[in-house]
DNA sequence: ACTTACTTGACTAAAATAGTCGGGTATTGG
DNA sequence: CCAATACCCGACTATTTTAGTCAAGTAAGT
């Protein structure tokens, strides 16, 4: 199982675009900005997360990105598959062969453990995230920062 | 996190110490062959088991491993802590600062699915993984490939 | 003594991560 | 038309981690 940067920056980013302006497009630059992530990095993660429909792109000015799907129908599962290849704890991918060809001492526990955490990740929308209270002042703070950090004369909220 | 074959080569051991006798101490050569994992790599996790007590040794010929305490009472979660560092999922360990000294917008989601892990894997014990069917069936498989293998004239069972 | 088996530390090859860089291409506003 | 914006794509790289080896011990039994 891998749970590293790589699928924490693709939640963030999906979950950022979530919060900011349903109408227009949001662009990478705002996100890497507000998140603090490396633009580079962030358009090679929703190249992914485009292939896989969790996104959908505007080109040209003014572009960016929407949501696939309603926030509702996005489950964090979905978006660490997209970039990560999965959650699973197993050696063998679930096929029971990690002991040249036979199935290991601990196999049945890795593949419940995958499960667990599948479930888990499955449950949550980003919708959900979205709602949950510390989501919402982080997001507040992180707005701030970024006027503070540009004083720019437009203060219009989204 | 990570959760790679160091920690299930470590979790593979200590069930393989828990089903081979609990008179005799066991010698890594035997968890070596049975279980396949390299003798060096398994000397090397084990100076990481018994710095945690969860295994103690016999030194010269005869000796080998016992486990540390009752197996009712080794957690998979301290065998996977022993080695593998923790099985925390956030960028800050639990710190909250993973942006520039603030927290993140994801942190309390990670947060929340470390303690979702940590809790399944410290609900089960050496003890329950050696009673449960196909772990049974497994052990026996591969003591009789064992046997197979050496041809030795000792059949003695455990 | 001699062998077995644990103990320790340093070393290494291979893989994955966390990015960067340099070019594209589509779209829009002037 | 032209230039700016912003997505798109592939190749490249430094660093870290994993997975494992190797060598030189030390302790204990026969
Ligand atoms: S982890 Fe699936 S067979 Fe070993
Ligand atoms: S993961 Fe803890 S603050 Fe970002």
């Amino acid at each position: 199982m891998r749970l590293t940067t790589k699928g924490r920056y693709a939640v963030t980013a999906m979950l950022d675009l979530t919060i900011h302006c349903d109408d227009k497009p949001v662009s990478l630059a705002e996100i890497s900005q507000r998140q603090s992530i490396s633009l580079s990095y962030l358009e090679q993660l929703f190249s992914k997360l485009r292939q896989s429909e969790l996104v959908t792109s505007v080109r040209g000015p003014g572009g960016g990105y929407h949501l696939g799907r309603a926030s509702e129908n996005i489950f964090i599962a979905e978006i660490i598959d997209a970039v990560n290849e999965s959650v699973d704890t197993t050696n063998c991918q679930g096929k029971g062969d990690c002991q040249g060809g036979e199935i290991c001492l601990t196999h049945s526990l890795w593949d419940q453990l995958s499960h667990e955490i599948h479930n888990f990740l499955n449950a949550i929308s980003l919708a959900d995230l979205v709602a949950r209270r510390d989501v919402k002042s982080i997001a507040q703070r992180q707005v701030e920062q970024l006027l503070i950090l540009n004083e720019s004369p437009q203060a219009g909220a989204c």
